[in-house]
RNA sequence: GGCGGCAUAGCCAAGUGGUAAGGCAAGGGUCUGCAAAACCUUCACCCCCAGUUCAAAUCUGGGUGCCGCCUCCA
């Protein structure tokens, strides 16, 4: 059985056929950095961090690109607020982003590019668009000719004649392009800017590229003119993807992805989770509540293209339920019990821990199904309820090295799914220490008080080789790190 | 207004024709100085109506409710 997907394009779970056999060619939009990360972000990050460990395991060799939008409107804008440069809002943002990946254990993508670094390949492919029709030049801006797309719409399944009516809200913002643009629908390749703004000179003139034509120009001097897979959050399917698709495959004559992929969101009380509505989290408050491997399970019960409802009841839930598989995976492996992340570990399995998987018939049964399960256009939801069955059957076992194995492979393939199942419910937090020390403290005092110097130097002895240096001070005792 | 999606136990959530995965919570039990944890165990006929079929949560039609996209957004 092959791995299906389910095609934007077509609205249909499709076979998943590589155009080169071994090799999928990835693409996910990255970020545009100019705020911090909410748990959508991590949604979305998470996914693909997923599909492209289930592909390795499939024994694909992927190329994932993430790319980093690191100029736009936004940005701009937001550094004027701020009094600083566009640049240094962009980097910041982005510092965050790996930080909060890093955090999530989401394995950093095969190449990262940023817009800012495909500024010639962009004005050259809006050069290109113009020479062969499919663009113009209007007063310093280009516009990509959606008349000359007759495909335009097919993936976001809009019609031009009601995107030029029925985009009420948008008419009045369009009264004022009336005259530089051909048709409504028509969007920005290239727009002027005045020069002591951000921007690049062109053919044009100088200006800056539009949003959509960046993605087209990475995936062509990245990956080349046809991808196997492109994705992103659903909000992307219209108009930057159609657009993306639109200019590439006017350009190329060539389709520019084989299979479209969209994640849902996630909402906060059935509404959407945006930065523009204000209701997120970003991921480090969620981090400060909530262990990575928490996040990602809460993410992955629900299957990627269904809406998840964040509520902390559901998070809580999703907390008690990793725990019954940290404690099944304890067995596995002593050495690598609490020793906090190892991003990116779990690849790929070893051939050893491989080998004995095939020969232990647990294993075997529980392997069909996590892969019948991720087969089926990636339904974690499923293969995630394997995991339990198997944590299941470790706990009910009495033969300790069939549990080790079974421990394992119970890691293992929570790796393929981005778990560590790192045990950290031993991990305190620094409240947590400092009120154990106070409790100490106050025991030796009452030891001191009672003349029990045995006692009291006893704590502050086994303090001492505990790296906890006690000192007595005019104010009373207290505590350093040695 | 146009387009798309969803509606499954107290909560979250899989399941696209053959008779309801999984998780949380809750009840019962084992263990236990107390408490906690752990482990075992119990717990649904799938929004409404009509239809297709030997057989539907799953297909068709209608209804109701909710959400998203059409403008920046993962």
């Amino acid at each position: 059985m092959s791995i299906q997907i389910f095609n934007t394009l077509t609205g249909k779970k499709e076979e998943f056929v590589p155009i080169e056999a071994g090799k999928v060619k990835l693409y996910a939009c990255g970020p545009t950095v100019y705020d911090s990360s909410h748990l959508g972000h991590a949604r979305m990050a998470i996914v693909w961090d997923v599909i492209q460990r289930y592909l390795r395991f499939a024994g694909y060799k992927v190329t994932f690109v993430r790319n980093i939008t690191d100029i736009d409107d936004k940005i701009i804008n937001r550094a004027k607020e701020l009094n600083i440069r566009p640049d240094q809002l962009a980097r910041h943002f982005l510092y965050e982003f790996w930080q909060d990946m890093y955090a999530l254990n989401v394995a950093p993508p095969d190449i990262e590019p940023r817009a800012t670094e495909y500024l010639q390949q962009m004005i050259g492919m809006a050069a290109d668009l113009v020479k062969k029709g499919k663009a113009y030049e209007s007063g310093g801006d280009v516009y990509f000719d959606v008349g000359a797309c007759p495909d335009y719409g097919k993936l976001g399944k809009k019609n031009i004649e009601d995107l030029k009516s029925g985009a009420r809200d948008q008419v009045r913002s369009q009264d004022e392009l009336k005259d530089v643009k051909r048709n409504p629908v028509d969007f920005a390749l290239w727009k002027s800017a005045p020069e002591t703004e951000t921007g690049w000179t062109s053919p044009w003139g100088f200006g800056r590229p539009g949003w959509h034509l960046e993605c087209s120009s990475m995936i062509k001097s990245v990956l080349g003119e046809t991808i196997d897979i492109h994705g992103g959050g659903e909000d992307l399917v219209f108009p930057h993807h159609e657009n993306e698709k639109a200019q590439s495959e006017s350009l190329h004559d060539k389709p520019l992805a084989k299979y479209w992929m969209h994640n849902s969101f996630v909402n906060v009380s059935e509404e959407k989770m945006s930065k523009s509505l204000g209701n997120f989290k970003t991921i480090g408050d969620l981090l400060r509540e909530y262990s990575a491997d928490t996040l990602r399970l809460f993410i992955l019960q629900t299957h990627y293209r269904n809406p998840i409802d964040f509520s902390p009841e559901a998070m809580n839930a999703a907390k008690q339920a990793l725990m019954r598989l940290v404690r099944a995976a304890l067995l596995a492996d002593a050495e690598e019990n609490g020793s906090g992340f190892y991003p990116s570990k779990h690849y790929r399995f070893d051939q050893k821990a491989a080998e004995a998987y095939k020969n232990d018939e647990t294993i075997t049964e529980f392997h069909k199904e996590f892969v019948a399960a991720m087969d089926n256009d990636f339904n974690t939801a499923v293969a995630v309820s394997h995991l339990f069955g198997l944590a299941d059957k470790i706990a009910a076992s009495k033969d300790t090295a069939q549990r080790q194995l079974w421990a394992k492979a119970l890691k293992d393939y929570s790796g393929i799914l981005g778990f560590t199942l790192a045990d950290t419910r031993k991990v305190v937090d620094r409240n947590s220490t400092e009120q154990v020390l106070a409790l100490l403290l106050q025991l030796r005092q009452d030891a001191r008080a009672n003349k029990d110097f045995k006692t009291s130097d006893l704590i502050r002895n086994e303090l001492a080789k505990a790296g906890i240096s006690v000192m007595d001070t005019a104010e009373g005792p207290t505590w350093e790190k040695t």
